[in-house]
DNA sequence: CTAATATTCTTCATGCTATGAACGATCAAA
DNA sequence: TTTGATCGTTCATAGCATGAAGAATATTAG
């Protein structure tokens, strides 16, 4: 194939890196744009959105998991927390078995949104999906997959 | 394969629409994270990082220019360049042409800084590619490129 | 030529995102 | 029971981002 430039496996691969890293960015403003888009639907900042999708299968949360799933410092939870308690969302309860943590958990009003939430985020993926012919997909995803753990790999590659 | 249940289908693209979330999640937020290292990296806040990136051709860029380019408010580049130009990286004349327009450059430190960021960021996407197969990384880019036109697609459907 | 309108950038007030240090309360273990 | 760890909060600080108002300049219509 390249018998007669000798570089051109190196052009490509610099003409593909410069293209995927245009898509990249592309698709990050993407999704920036989707969730802005969500925040002000709903009237709630994006924080306390993706807080509010936390609350899948458990019950009750504490800060600090809180904390940890949103990767975020303990005291931005404190915050985002005020901010759901105060619109009648949230709402935190001592821990009867140990008096240092509260337990938080979802309002009827906040169960309500959360789930109209969900909801429309597994429409809007689903809606991405169907997009693709149904042999597609499966790619899609798989290419995704091997994408996030080179993602990963290089990461830590990082200096 | 679905011969015994009757909505199987449905099933695997509802199973696929969360791992897809999933995983565009997980992207993200690798992004975000390379993002703010970088930033570190500098000691340069990120937007002005993603500013001192925009000067790739153009010898000067003008405020709104910027602004388009950052698709951010005027009134944004005006404290992005300020941090810019104290730190000495960013230099700014009146345009001879029209008095109102200031013409933004680089300084002499200020392109040594966009070059190295630009040849980390080719680096980073380069080292992406390379834990694919070359067989694999067309395809990689071609999937990407249908995930964010159906992105654009789905987004002006959305309410 | 001039008055009205556009454009370009800045300033200011506001609000969201996020961190880290310091702190008080509580728990657990030596 | 002291000592050390854990949990949540408060506060100071900094970055991100917008929109309204304004000053300087350009353009255009009359």
């Amino acid at each position: 194939m390249n018998d007669q430039k000798p570089d051109s496996a190196d052009m490509l691969l610099g003409y593909q890196s410069q293209r995927l890293q245009d898509l990249i960015e592309e698709i990050l403003h993407c999704c920036k744009e989707r969730t802005s888009h969500l925040s002000k639907k709903f009237d709630i900042p994006e924080a306390e959105l993706r807080c509010l999708m936390l609350f899948g299968e458990e019950r009750y949360l504490t800060a600090k998991g809180i904390a940890q799933k949103l990767d975020v410092a303990k005291s931005r939870v404190t915050k985002i927390m005020n901010g759901l308690i105060h619109k009648n969302l949230v709402e935190s309860t001592d821990d009867p078995k140990d008096a240092r943590v509260k337990l938080i958990g979802l309002t009827q009003e906040g169960q309500r949104r959360s789930k109209e939430l969900g909801a429309i985020m597994t429409d809007l993926h689903q809606k991405l999906l169907l997009e693709f012919e149904p042999e597609q997909r499966k790619m899609v995803i798989s290419c995704l997959e091997v994408l996030r753990s080179s993602m990963e790999a290089v990461k830590n590659q990082m200096v």
